[in-house]
DNA sequence: ATACTAATATCA
DNA sequence: GATATTAGTATG
C-alpha cells in the first residue's frame, strides 16, 4: 500500500492524501472519489501512511504530467497567487470532457514509448548579413538573451535560422508573438522554411485541430509551435529553444487566473528545461534591458529615412490632413493612430502638452465629471477640478478626445474618395474581419489605415509613406508609472510600420516634442534614462510591484475586505502599501472593485506576505500591467 | 416558530 | 468545485 499526496484539477479543494495498491508515477492524473462524486486529480508526492482514514485511487489515466511541468506550475500558483489546479490546466491543450479516457487499476503498467526518430532533414536557412551573423553566433552562446534591433533590422531571419540550427540537433522551438490573429505575414514567411514542421497555435484552434497537431508532435512531424501565450504550453518534448517576439507587449501578460506574464515565464521554463531563451523586440521592456544579456542588430536592413513632425492640439488639424490629402493624391497609403478609446479622460494643458499630475504619485490626476473632481488613481488623493496649467499657467486645461468613428468621419468630409478602413477591437471583432480589411490595404482599395493600438502590432506594409500618431500625450498622461514608456515604443512601434518604404513622413501629435525629439533615433538613450527615472522613483524593474483586486456587489463589505487586507498587510515592514481604495473602473458586472498597490525591494517579502493574507475574496496580481 | 437564503466549512 | 452545516433573516 502506497500513500499519494494529490491536487484535485478544477475544484479548489485543498490537497489530499489517497492510498493505492500499485505504485503511482508522479505526475500522472489519477481519478479519486471526493465525498459523493469523483474527480481527476494529479499525483504529486509520495507520503507516509497518514493517521487518518483513507480512500482508494480508482483509475489512472494514460495522462502524465512531466516534472518539470510540475514544477513549472508549482512556482506559477506560488507566484501569481492561483491554485496549483488552475496552473496545471495551462498544460492542457484543451478541456477535458467529462469522462476522461482512464483504465482500470489492476491492469498492468504498459510504457508507451514516446521516442521518435527526429531531425531527419535539414531547414533550410536564409543567408544572414554579417551584422545579423554576428548576432545570431552571440545568441548561440547565451541561454538567455535579448535581442535588440529595429523594424526591418532583420530579426526574423535569425529567428529562422535559429530553428533550423534546432531542427539540425533534432530539437524542438516554440515562437512566441503577442497576438497570433494579427501576424499572417508571419504564419507565411514560416511556412516557407519549415512548412508542415512548423504549426501555428492559438486559443482558438478547435479541439480537432489540436489533435491533429498534438498528434503531429508526438509522432515527431512537427518541431515549431508558433503562437500567443498558450503555445508556451504545449507538450513538446526534447524543447531546445523559446523565442519571444515582441517581448515588451503587455498582452503577454494573462488578466484572468492565473495572471501570468508569459515572457517571464518562459525565462522560467528555458532554465527547467534546458532550453536557450531568446527575448526579442525593437522597443525593449525596462524589465528585460536591465535584466539580460543584450544582442544587438541596429542597422537596419532596409534603410528609411523618416521625416518627422511635430504638431500640437488634440484634434485633426489641418496639417495632418492636408499631408493625408497629399499622400494620398500621390497614390501611397497611410496610416493613423488614435490611442485606444479610453474610460477616463485627463486634464492636459494644450500649451505644454502636460498632463495634471497627483502631487504624490507623478502620474494623471483622472477626471471624474459625474462627482465634479479629480482623482489620482494610485493613491486616491482628490481634488477639486482645475482650471489652469500647474506647469506654464495656460488656461484653461482641456479633457476630450477624439475616436475612430469621429476621426473617420472627418476624413473622408475632407478628403474626396479617399477609402479608409477603420481598424481597431471595435471593428475588427473575427479574423474574417481582419483578413478582408488587411487584403482590401494590401490591394490599395482603402488608402488609409485608421485604428488603436492594433496597428503597432505586427503588419509592415510597402506603400506606408505616412504615418500619423494622434493623442501621445493622452498615452503620456495616463496613472500608470510606464506612461512614458508606452507612448515611447508605440511612437517606434507605428512609425516602424512603414519600414519598407524608402522615404516615409511621420506625424506626431503632441505638446511636448521635446521629450519625443530627444530619443527619435535613439531608443536605447531612452531606455537608460527611463531606467534611472524608475530607480529614482522606486518602480520596477527596481522594486516588485503587486496589485490587490477587490471585488463584491456588496459595496460596504468591499470596502471593508479592502480595509482589513491593508490592516494585515500594515504588519509587514517591508512591503510599503502605496494606495488603497475605488478601481478607477468602479462597477463591474454589478460588482463594486477596489484596489490596493503594494510595493517591496524585493519580491520573497512581498509573497510571503502576500500568502498570509485571506485570499479567497482577494485576487492577488503580481507584476501587474493594468492598474484599472 | 418556521422557511427560506447567505455565508462558511469540509472533503482524504 | 460540490455539498453539508450553520448563521442570518424575512415572514406570517
Amino acid at each position: 500500500m502506497k500513500y499519494y499526496k494529490i491536487v484535485l484539477l478544477r475544484s479548489s479543494a485543498p490537497n489530499l492524501t489517497y492510498v493505492s495498491t500499485q505504485e503511482l508515477t508522479l505526475g500522472s492524473v489519477v481519478i479519486v472519489p471526493l465525498k459523493t462524486t469523483v474527480k481527476d486529480a494529479v499525483v504529486v508526492a509520495e507520503v507516509e501512511k497518514p493517521t487518518f482514514e483513507t480512500v482508494e485511487v480508482v483509475a489512472v489515466s494514460e495522462k502524465c504530467y512531466g516534472a518539470e511541468q510540475i514544477a513549472i506550475a508549482k512556482f506559477i500558483s506560488e507566484y501569481y497567487f492561483s491554485s496549483f489546479s488552475e496552473a496545471i490546466s495551462l498544460f492542457l491543450p484543451y478541456p477535458v470532457g467529462a469522462n476522461p479516457c482512464v483504465r482500470p487499476l489492476d491492469e498492468k503498467e504498459i510504457q508507451i514509448s514516446s521516442f521518435q526518430e527526429k531531425g531527419q532533414a535539414h531547414g533550410s536557412a536564409p543567408t544572414l548579413s554579417t551584422i545579423q551573423q554576428k548576432a545570431y553566433e552571440s545568441i548561440l552562446q547565451k541561454d538567455k538573451s535579448l535581442l535588440f534591433g529595429v523594424t526591418g533590422s532583420g530579426k526574423t531571419e535569425i529567428f529562422i535560422s535559429l530553428f533550423a540550427k534546432m531542427l539540425e540537433e533534432g530539437k524542438t522551438s516554440i515562437f512566441l508573438m503577442p497576438e497570433i490573429s494579427l501576424t499572417p505575414q508571419m504564419e507565411k514567411r514560416l511556412k516557407v522554411y519549415f512548412g508542415d514542421r512548423v504549426a501555428m497555435w492559438h486559443s482558438k484552434l478547435t479541439k480537432k485541430k489540436k489533435e491533429s497537431i498534438l498528434q503531429g508532435i508526438e509522432e515527431g512531424s512537427i518541431h515549431i509551435i508558433a503562437g500567443a501565450r498558450s503555445a508556451l504550453f504545449v507538450p513538446l518534448s526534447n524543447l531546445g529553444l523559446i523565442i519571444v517576439d515582441e517581448e515588451h507587449d503587455d498582452s503577454y501578460k494573462a488578466m484572468t487566473r492565473p495572471r501570468y506574464h508569459a515572457r517571464d515565464v518562459a525565462v522560467l521554463m528555458g532554465q527547467k528545461m534546458g532550453a536557450k531563451v531568446v527575448l526579442a523586440s525593437a522597443t525593449p521592456s525596462m524589465g528585460s534591458y536591465h535584466k539580460y544579456d543584450i544582442v544587438k542588430l541596429d542597422k537596419p536592413f532596409v534603410e528609411t529615412k523618416k521625416k518627422y513632425e511635430f504638431v500640437t492640439g488634440d484634434k485633426l488639424d489641418h496639417t495632418m490632413l492636408n499631408a493625408l490629402h497629399a499622400h494620398y493624391k500621390a497614390g501611397n497609403q497611410s496610416l493613423l493612430f488614435l490611442p485606444t478609446r479610453g474610460n477616463f479622460k485627463y486634464l492636459y494643458c494644450e500649451s505644454c502638452g502636460k498632463t495634471h499630475l497627483c502631487p504624490y504619485c507623478s502620474v494623471g490626476m483622472a477626471l471624474h465629471r459625474k462627482f465634479k473632481h479629480l482623482k489620482c488613481h494610485y493613491c486616491n488623493f482628490t481634488e477639486a477640478i482645475v482650471d489652469t496649467c500647474t506647469q506654464c499657467g495656460h488656461q484653461p486645461l482641456k479633457s476630450d478626445r477624439m475616436g475612430t468613428v469621429e476621426a473617420i468621419e472627418v476624413i473622408e468630409e475632407a478628403i474626396e474618395g479617399i477609402q479608409v478602413e477603420q481598424f481597431d477591437k471595435d471593428s475588427i471583432t473575427t479574423a474574417k474581419r481582419l483578413k478582408d480589411a488587411l487584403g482590401r490595404f494590401e490591394r490599395g482599395e482603402s488608402q488609409l489605415l485608421l485604428g488603436t493600438q492594433m496597428l503597432s502590432k505586427g503588419h509592415d506594409y510597402a506603400n506606408i509613406t505616412l504615418s500619423v500618431i494622434m493623442g501621445l500625450d493622452y498615452i503620456l498622461g495616463l496613472a500608470d508609472y510606464r506612461a512614458r514608456e508606452r507612448a515611447m515604443s508605440l511612437l517606434f512601434q507605428i512609425a516602424g510600420r512603414s519600414g519598407r518604404a524608402k522615404e516615409a513622413e511621420v506625424i506626431v501629435q503632441t505638446g511636448d516634442p521635446e521629450f519625443f525629439q530627444t530619443y527619435l533615433n535613439d531608443y536605447e538613450l531612452f531606455i537608460k534614462d527611463e531606467l534611472a527615472f524608475l530607480e529614482m522613483a522606486d518602480y520596477p524593474p527596481f522594486v516588485s510591484l503587486a496589485r490587490i483586486l477587490i471585488a463584491h456587489k456588496d459595496e460596504a463589505k468591499a470596502a471593508k475586505i479592502t480595509l482589513d487586507t491593508v490592516t494585515k498587510l500594515k504588519a509587514f515592514k517591508d512591503v510599503e502599501i502605496v494606495g488603497s481604495g475605488k478601481a478607477p473602473v468602479e462597477r463591474v458586472a454589478n460588482k463594486f472593485r477596489f484596489n490596493i498597490l503594494l510595493r517591496a525591494k524585493n519580491r520573497v517579502p512581498l509573497l510571503k506576505a502576500l500568502h498570509s493574507v485571506d485570499c479567497r475574496e482577494i485576487e492577488i496580481d503580481m507584476d501587474p500591467v493594468e492598474f484599472s
